[in-house]
DNA sequence: TTGTACGCGTTATCAG
DNA sequence: CTGATAACGCGTACAA
């Protein structure tokens, strides 16, 4: 194994064709008409024989775009997450265009050092899968299009956002539980610095108040987005033998850590003590037959994202974009 | 939103300093003692105000490697490989690297309009996470380190492997089932195209028959390794009231959907019939404590992988890197 | 210590 | 229709 072949460049393809490098050019950008067949025809042995692939390096420094964009993801981890980075990633591939794949996990600093990578990359645009504020954001938001995925940056509010009305989908659910359940709810919501985990909870407890079933305060946790912090959350909410009728979490991550504890002590869900989530993680349907969730079309969110991005490159102007959710409700 | 600024270039931050843009380069990759203090302040200053970042295709294009690696992915729906994957990525980030994730979804199509891809971009290197055969494998394997992780092709013995003894680690799992179950067992392999899901199941079959207890052949059943396929195997094999004590599956994802066509039929998970796997998802200790599986070590394959992408580009000749494993019975 | 000039692999312009 | 050449942003050998 030593080392790599370099790889052949249009120079040598050229000079194996016999004819200059302006015209391999030609040939590999289908230039109909402005090359005559028969050098077609050399250039185009010269290009299998050689197994040359033109240098996409070169191509970029040449023209302004490269055609690769960067994903800055909060967490790999969640399957909901890798979902949307997945279908994007996918759509990105049909049109011969990549993606870098960063993960923030959810830590600002972490955040800074991928959005300064993504800066000297020159990227042709940014998807930020739940963002976090932090100074490099504001710096790639002058000079890089970008678009917030399901969570939006309020200092930057001109920023196109996709994602769904989170307040009016927790109010929903909000109604649903409180139609199922007469027993005390607890309440463990997202990081409060995160505006999607902010709306959801404000949703809860707007419409919980409204029925006159106010959540006491002990009864509600703020938890990361992780299944650990979920669990812990779960631990100290069901310590002294309390007990819930309902426990409503900020996302389905969290959901599976509490539902960890309640397994644990070997409450029956969900006769004993029902789970709500949101998201729906693709994983519920085969793994977490007992949560409640709220539907959020992650293909969609795909189908935006590539939507606004295109909007974006030609210079459009672009609101946000809400989609409809979906209230799944296993029981 | 009209268009974008142009980023700042090299020659601007030398403007604005006052200097040439050699002694620019130079700050920037602090080549200490060869540029005066009074320079190098300037040029700092002036660095921060336009809030530059070097142009990585000008560095690239300059030197030879470009930083950037790429990752294919067999399914980034299975949380073992988005695991791996993730591992990789925030590594490389540590070092400065970047990594472009494309996903094939074990689908031989797809893997190659990635790998054409991939190879316009000149990549420093390819971690091929599940590879399938193909004509553009071939290619790379000439003119770019490349690295199997977790499953070996065959035509290519000289790319250097990562993972576990299938074999090895499948007959152990066996014995632990044949000690655990009196009755009758199953079996869904994963695709036999694979060698992994090959060894694996070979090594499920050696030690059943060395043991007496071989399996019928109508108890057998080939999936892909996803939890839709699981789920059909499933539906055929427990059609007609058929039962069986342990049902010993290919990959978790196959388990997944093994277990929601048990749920479906009322059968209790493990009591009735025991559910077996393989690659321990991280999910399972929280999603799943009905699985029995295989743990394999993804973090220990991101290391080794990194470890072995540096000695490639070394030069050194490179073996193949064989972890261990853990047997997870959860009971 | 600092600056000038070349080349990396492309594409696009312009002359022939 | 074809070829020579400038330009893209950067690093570096060489000259000053």
């Amino acid at each position: 194994m030593s080392a790599m072949k370099r790889k052949t460049s249009i120079k040598e393809v050229a000079k194996a064709a016999g004819v200059s490098i302006a015209s391999v050019s030609r040939v590999i950008n289908s230039e109909t008409g402005k090359v005559s067949p028969a050098v077609r025809t050399r250039v185009e042995k010269a290009i299998a024989d050689l197994n040359y692939r033109p240098n996409w390096i070169g191509q970029a420094l040449r023209g302004q775009t490269n055609n690769t964009y960067a994903m800055v993801i909060s967490s790999i981890q969640n399957n909901f997450f890798s979902s949307v980075a997945w279908e994007i990633e996918s759509r990105l591939n049909d049109r011969g265009a990549a993606m870098l794949l960063f993960n923030s996990n959810e830590d600002a600093a972490l955040q800074e050092r991928c959005l300064k990578e993504v800066r000297s990359r020159q990227v042709a645009g940014v998807f930020m899968l739940c963002a976090l504020d932090s100074p490099q954001l504001h710096a790639i938001a002058g000079q890089t299009p970008m678009i917030f995925i399901n969570r939006k940056v309020p200092s930057l509010p001109d920023v196109p956002f996709i994602g769904i009305d989170d307040r009016s989908a927790a109010m929903e659910l909000a109604r649903a539980i409180l139609q199922e359940h007469e027993g005390e709810i607890a309440l463990v919501s997202g990081p409060q610095s995160s505006a999607t985990s902010r709306a959801r909870l404000d949703g809860f407890r707007a419409e919980f108040e409204a029925r006159n079933r106010p959540v006491a305060d002990e009864s509600i946790k703020e938890a990361e987005l992780s299944m650990e912090s979920g669990y812990a959350c779960a631990v100290a909410l069901l310590e002294d033998r309390r007990r819930y009728s309902a426990i409503v979490c900020g996302n389905d991550q969290i959901a599976y850590g509490v539902y960890r504890r309640c397994r644990e002590l070997g409450l029956s869900i969900p006769v004993e003590t029902a789970i709500y989530g949101f998201d729906d993680n693709p994983l519920n349907q085969w793994l977490a037959p007992w949560l409640n969730t709220v539907r959020v079309p992650y293909r969609e969110y795909a189908e935006a994202a590539i939507g606004v991005m295109d909007k974006l490159h030609k210079g459009d102007a672009v609101g946000p974009t809400i989609l409809p959710y979906d209230l799944v409700l296993r029981r």
